[in-house]
DNA sequence: TTAATATTGTGAAGATTTTCACAAGCCTAC
DNA sequence: GTAGGCTTGTGAAAATCTTCACAATATTAA
């Protein structure tokens, strides 16, 4: 095991031993079938079944960046609550009324869901995804979800990364 | 200290005693002071000046998202090498070319950079970015940068969130 | 003043994570 | 076969982070 980086050899053979035994002492980590134990171990070997909640700016640059094709996750479906963007194609599917989120969800077996909504929109949009089953969260809005047990959550907000930078900055300077 | 989190009180009382001794035994936190004297410390007392690479779908979600600038971070420049690009019209901003980087970055007293661009042009921006001594960088660019000492790298990478989820779920199954 | 109550700040204990160091095991060369 | 060179897996040590527990200190009430 070699190359420069913030990981260590010895951190890397911890984590690997978590999962138990992968390489050959003397010889090597055979890369392309560890990869692929990895990737069963963390999901990747499948791929997942995804529902945008959230017609706007963020959700539109989620589907048509194109990486999440590519890495396994497929957007099934997308739902949007304002009346003037249910409807419309997007990337060919059609935006949907949040109000028919559980059918949609159940027939199109949904798995995670992104929310990219506004903050206030948020205990209505849950709701939905509470009672349709949805165990996997990707959360853009700037708030703490409250999700049953079992729900994971995965928070995105730019403006604490923007925040951490700015206290990064701030250390270097000295401070005010 | 009271109310129910993830974050315990004797966890809050550590972090703060790192900078610190902000309450009054007996007495509690002057909850105003307290949070006037952390955003100084955090850099969160004065607005940064932001410049956006890459007018894309990504670019375009974080411009037209009002949270920055209600946050104090002000997008003062958008650069793009996309000739069609160049000249168009963002919000009240001219996109301009990425080779004027460094002297608009100057003019503008840019502190910090959104890198919402594609990983084969990291490398040509990133001497535009490091030639003009910026100093923080949110990196949307799914590749480690490499980056002179003294600048600091926070980086978000959305396939990432979904694979941790989907790690999450895998658990939860029992994986297959 | 004194007693009762409340809340911070902080050593020390406990838990967790990272690093170290080396035995176990595989390969090549002779 | 065996000596020499590598690389993994893993206990043990070191470092770091979190929680506990309580002294210090303030307020209120009588």
């Amino acid at each position: 095991m070699s190359g420069r980086s913030a990981t260590t050899a010895a951190q890397v053979r911890k984590d690997l031993s978590l999962f138990g035994s992968f390489g050959k002492r003397g010889l090597g980590y055979a890369v392309t079938e560890l990869a692929e134990r990895l990737k069963k171990i963390l999901g990747l070997d499948r791929r997942w079944r995804v529902a945008l909640v959230g017609a706007g700016r963020i959700g539109s640059a989620l589907v048509e960046y194109g990486g999440f094709a590519e890495r396994g996750y497929d957007v099934v479906a997308i739902f949007d609550s304002d009346a003037s963007k249910v409807g419309g194609k997007w990337g060919g599917l059609c935006v949907r009324d949040i109000s028919e989120f559980e059918a949609v969800s159940n027939d199109e077996s949904v798995e995670m869901v992104i929310l990219a909504i506004p903050v206030e929109a948020v205990p209505s949009v849950m709701e939905h995804v509470e009672k349709a089953g949805v165990r996997g969260i990707l959360n853009f809005a700037p708030t703490k979800l409250k999700v049953p047990l079992g729900v994971a959550v995965q928070d995105v907000n730019m403006v604490m990364e923007l925040e951490a930078l700015s206290f990064a900055l701030s250390q270097e300077d000295g401070e005010g």
